[in-house]
DNA sequence: TCTGGGGTCCTAGGACCC
DNA sequence: TCTGGGGTCCTAGGACCC
């Protein structure tokens, strides 16, 4: 019988933080999301506080100040290399992994006294050396000291399970930080436990839903008759009951398939009210946009550009998209400003100030496609001069830093862009700050 | 003054086809 | 007056995730 085991980083970008500033360790640290807007990660230290998670940093700001919390703005460079060390380990550790999130992921085992092989050396030795927990406790201790990031463990026979096992092993530290609850006779005690409301899958409608109803937690949903979770929920309420009942639905996602839509969009550091400006903003997202395409090696058949003005300043709400077709699909950064730009003049209104604007590109098909299109002659020479240059200028602003090279639509001193103003350096990217530990000779022979 | 960004999946309903 | 049945495809909207 195999088990499914979810681990996930403790806290995971305060915890990157500390790893390359001990000398916040111990300390109550937060981190921001983009233009420093709210708070979306806390150490252990600022949780003891009552810090909210998701609350907004200006409301907070004082109370932070209150308790010496240390701020830091969100360093995507940092957590996307730590997320590549951390995912690398645990590949190593199991037989099938699905990297779910930037910090965690789901893997398979086997369940000890089932006979199986494995391709890896610690996998193996885990299954036949008893029991799931010990095996745990072991990638644990491996993380800590390779990466120097907690991580919780938890081992159950279906997804939904294992997230609550996680949870258990989070929330209650006698644990060690791995739970496993397909070890145990019966978790009916176990899902008593679990508030409605923290089950994966279920947010604040379905929540919403099962209060009124009287069902507070795992297992009075678990035991729901199927028939009303059916009507109301349709397949995925079944799906997440069948789960809990310890039957696994969702399966685990090893090679994810290629992506049918990428968007990139960002709030502006403060309101934009003229056309030239949208048109930089615009200009940026799509070329960082395309960049993520060459990355993945797609092209998009279509691209839509959306604005909107800010719901929370009283004015009269302002949300607007328009979508364009690409003749032939692209991944070229000149050709999606082509077509891109002109929607965002079809979008400008002079009296709306806007507070967010980005770019969604769709019918992502893969590269190796051949593209021909009688109305767009170009010959494959053509093309290939094309992608040529594209692959150069990608390979410039990958060594010598993103922005390196851009296009002049893009702005050359945008004053829109977003805040970040408490980051921390780029410790595991960025030569230049790399943290330097000073080797201090012993004084010998002193009285 | 200041409230994140980037995704997926499912369903219902309409257009269209034979 | 009578006005089928079954299918596909697309889109919008709603729900969820980290």
């Amino acid at each position: 019988m195999s088990a499914i085991v979810l681990i996930d980083a403790n806290n995971f970008y305060a915890s990157c933080e500390a790893v390359v500033d001990p000398a916040v360790i111990g300390r109550p640290l937060v981190v921001l999301s983009n233009n420093d807007g709210c708070i979306v990660s806390r150490s252990a230290e600022a949780r003891a506080l009552g810090i909210p998670m998701g609350a907004p940093y200006f409301q907070m700001r004082r109370e932070l100040e209150r308790h010496a919390v240390i701020v830091r703005s969100s360093n995507y460079g940092l957590y996307a290399d730590m997320s590549q060390r951390l995912m690398a380990t645990l590949e190593s550790w199991m037989e099938e992994l699905e990297i779910y999130s930037i910090d965690e992921a789901f893997g398979r085992l086997q369940r000890p006294g089932t006979t199986h092989t494995t391709r890896t050396s610690n996998a193996g030795t885990s299954t036949t050396a008893g029991d799931l927990r010990s095996w745990g406790l072991a990638l644990r201790r491996t993380v800590l000291r390779h990466l120097g990031l907690p991580v919780a463990v938890g081992i159950a026979p279906s997804k939904v399970l294992a997230k609550i096992a996680n949870r258990i092993a989070k929330r209650d530290p006698t644990w060690g930080g791995v739970f496993d609850l397909g070890a145990l006779d019966d978790p009916t005690p176990w899902l008593e436990e679990i508030a409605v409301e923290d089950i994966w899958g279920v947010g604040l409608q379905w929540s919403r839903w099962c209060h009124l109803r009287g069902i507070s937690n795992a297992r009075i949903l678990r035991d729901l008759p199927p028939g009303e979770l059916r009507r109301r929920w349709g397949v995925v309420g079944l799906r997440l009951q069948r789960e809990l009942q310890g039957h696994s639905c969702l399966p685990l996602v090893a090679l994810p398939p290629p992506r049918q839509e990428t968007c990139v969009s960002r709030s502006f550091s403060r309101p934009v009210t003229t056309l030239a400006e949208l048109r930089e903003a615009v200009a940026t997202y799509l070329s960082r946009a395309a960049e993520k395409l060459r990355r993945q090696r797609q092209r998009a058949g279509a691209l839509t550009v959306f604005v909107r003005s800010n719901p929370f300043d009283g004015s009269r709400f302002y949300a607007n998209a328009a979508t364009a077709p690409l003749l032939l699909p692209s991944n070229d950064t000149a050709v999606l400003l082509a077509a891109g730009l002109p929607l965002a003049e079809r979008l400008f209104r002079p009296h709306k100030s806007l507070q967010k604007a980005g770019v969604l590109l769709q019918q992502l098909q893969p590269e190796k496609l051949l593209q021909h299109h009688l109305l767009v002659p170009q010959t494959a020479e053509q093309q290939q001069r094309r992608e040529a240059l594209m692959a150069v200028i990608d390979d410039l602003n990958r060594r010598y830093g993103s922005g390196t090279l851009q296009w002049a639509a893009c702005g050359l001193q945008p004053t829109w862009i977003m805040r970040r103003s408490r980051v921390s350096r780029a410790a595991t990217t960025r030569l230049s700050d790399v943290p330097v530990v000073q080797a201090v000779a012993p004084r010998i022979g002193s009285s």
